[in-house]
DNA sequence: TTAGTTGAACCGACTGGTTAGTACGGAAAA
DNA sequence: TTTTCCGTACTAACCAGTCGGTTCAACTAA
């Protein structure tokens, strides 16, 4: 299957199959990507990954090297795409809610495209990164520093309130990615209700959570009363917000 | 629906250990939500979940039973704590918008109480609860069904503007989850680039999460001419999007 | 009091199945 | 021939789960 390569025509997987990226080593990183995915870095069996690409097991070593170098492989992949991807797109914006409409959406498309990233990501980011080596985390890092950039910007010209950066992006990061991943789990838990699933995960999660996120939840675009009220008590509250004990309960 | 008894005071680690719960018992349960968020399931052996317990290993068996069955049980615990703790927190909250501050702050203070919560299911979604038996999945189910209450009466009385209650839900829960569980791979992030580790994801995540998501990240109080052009380039936005064809890549 | 009994809690050592990684040989290109 | 590619068959290690036995406190009978 072909059928990623839906942006640029990079090899991307160059530095780890040898500079021509044969047949057989990009069934296998497809091959390791959708696994590892499902079963994560220890559950995933390398017979399985060869099994999936449909080569013998020896390939994956002859081609790629051993699990390690098979996972940071295809880490390093997806986030080289991404990250191509999100150059190209937020390069045609020039507004900074342009720009982060289109950060939202395109990590979502990409999302769509390969389903096995945002559940890599969330994975990893659960480990701690732990099984990552210094050049994927950079990857990650360069992503961020995208993202900061576009929230300065817009905080710079008042466009955007103020707000960590930081945390901003991970709740962008968080909500697309949890959300992208979470469609098999709300399938089981819908039909264990006995409810039909539901279609929203199913289709384009982009606009809604873009919308949720760059509006708001509360209705204050038309002006009502009741709009009007919540964003007078949830001011309150923001100012007069009780900080919790900080009460750890295991050192 | 048995289970859903929750607002009372039930011991919950009572159907795993024994009625009493013994110190042993709550020894290997606490090490094994640790060892079973570093590593995650497949990762976790046995043998260190018995080591950091500071039990034998036969103990962990003789004690809650297999693998599996001591996944179980740290799952159920703290999703059960989880709902005690939304229950409690929401009960006394009336309006729409204070209840979702209130579940989110609520989720907050869970997973800074019990930093493995918010890893445990980061993972598992994205294993789309493989491992998880149907009772741990109804547990999921009932706390998403609280949250689904809140975004409903918000709608319906026009303090929330009309959305999708499931990505929504998706959206708080995954902004809070995936922000907390964040810590340890940003830091690894941050001293990487030789940046201090910024102090933001350390402290209470509940406040700005809450602020942004209920207020929206744009400066839409000020009323200035950045925000209301932003607005409305994100309504024309919203309202003629593209839909994507519904390619499924796996059946 | 004391010797004997019981049973729950506990442990070191083992097993059987699984899995990452390799040795080596064949075939086909170059 | 040499190099590249691929496959079979193997090993060494690992790990979930078990087994046989020990400790010890509580209880009882004499």
């Amino acid at each position: 299957m072909t059928e990623n390569m839906t942006t640029t025509q990079t090899p991307a997987t160059a530095s780890f199959c040898g500079a021509e990226a044969s047949e057989a080593c990009r069934k296998v990183l497809h091959a390791a990507a959708a696994v590892f995915a499902e079963e994560g870095f220890a559950g995933a069996r390398v017979d399985a990954i060869a099994e999936r690409a449909g080569v013998n097991k020896a390939m994956v070593y002859y081609h790629v090297g051993d699990k390690a170098r098979l996972y940071e492989a295809v880490f390093s992949e997806t986030l080289d795409r991404t990250r191509e991807a999100l150059d190209a797109a937020l390069a045609t914006m020039s507004s900074p809610e342009e720009r982060l409409r289109a950060f939202v959406s395109t990590v979502a498309r990409v999302a769509r495209e390969n389903p096995h990233f945002p559940t890599l990501i969330l994975r990893e980011f659960a480990g701690g990164g732990s099984s990552l080596p210094e050049s994927v985390l950079r990857r990650i890092g360069s992503v961020f520093r995208i993202v900061r950039q576009v929230l300065e910007e817009g905080q710079a010209d008042g466009s955007f309130r103020v707000a960590s950066p930081l945390l901003t992006h991970l709740a962008i990061a968080g909500s697309v990615m949890f959300l992208s991943a979470s469609r098999p789990i709300m399938r089981r838990v819908a039909e264990l209700e006995g409810v039909p699933p539901s279609a929203d995960v199913s289709g384009d999660v982009a606009g809604p959570i873009a919308d949720l996120l760059l509006r708001g939840l509360l209705d204050v675009h038309t002006g009502s009363t009741a709009g009007k009220q919540s964003r007078t008590a949830i001011r309150g509250r923001a100012a007069g917000r009780r900080r919790t004990p900080p009460t750890s309960r295991k050192p």
